[in-house]
DNA sequence: CCTTACATTTACGTTTACGTCAACGTCAAT
DNA sequence: ATTGACGTTGACGTAAACGTAAATGTAAGG
């Protein structure tokens, strides 16, 4: 059978391992408030949530962001709203989180684009050895 | 008649003006090697060249890459590659640079997802107020 | 001519996100 | 008892990306 393992626990060097980075670095967010392992003795015990929210930090950076700015988000996201007022201010922080990533999709979706006109062009190019003055296709030569 | 302004140029104010930057962040720019404009007497040119490479530098930085990266990038793109080896070099560039911007994409598209996530949780509850203990069941409509 | 407004160069300061020792603790194996 | 392997806490260093202040230029307007 295999073990679900519900209360797994991880090392530092296990999470380095994991997300190939270093053992400083994963104490470094845990400095700015990103992480806070239990303790077993001094060393620390990093549980599943800690793990996710290392996860979410690490997808953070990949987009860009400080690590600042990831812990509002995961703070956000981890503490439960219940008042209406904290309710709208989540709604709010998380529309203009949405804004930010449709931004950066479209700036993704336009370079991608571009890639692949330099690509093709690229590739054309290779196809073709030895063309030094190419007539082309669309606009005709006065 | 509308003008094209087939050779417009722009001040350096202008374009800090236009992309909501600091001069400052233009001139280094500069001392990067991102950008080389001409200048009149002591004062910076910029011509369209030069505003269509700061703006890919800007969505670079949106993407969250260094200016290192972005000027390689840009150089690339810029510099007309010829030799089938040049050719092939860059063809792998631009293949790295799309599993990035892929991998971003997805990190985008899931994070997106979490938070429609979190916007659908955070509206049901706002929706009905004066709930403290609700039964788990999701269409019930009393 | 003098001021005002904008530009430039030089140079030092700052923040972020770690890297890199150094010195020490701990526990298991030899 | 010693040796690694792994972990810990400082403390200092550093690269990137500008900010900011100071001194200077310069062109236009009153």
């Amino acid at each position: 059978m295999a073990e679900v393992s519900p209360i797994r626990s991880f090392s530092i060097t296990e999470l380095a391992a994991e997300f190939d980075i270093t053992a400083r670095a994963i104490r470094f967010y845990e400095d700015v408030g990103l992480l806070a392992p239990e303790r077993a003795g001094r060393q620390r015990v990093y549980s599943q949530r800690d793990r996710t929210r290392l996860k979410l930090t690490l997808r953070g950076k990949r987009l860009g962001l400080s690590l600042q700015e990831i812990k509002q988000l995961v703070d956000l996201y981890d503490s439960p709203s219940d008042t209406t007022q904290q309710l709208q201010a989540f709604l709010a922080v998380l529309g203009e989180h949405r804004q930010l990533l449709e931004q950066q999709r479209e700036d993704i979706e336009i370079t991608l684009a571009e890639i692949s006109q330099h690509e093709e062009r690229c590739r054309s190019v290779l196809a073709k050895p030895a063309i030094h003055a190419l007539p082309k296709r669309k606009g005709n030569r006065p």
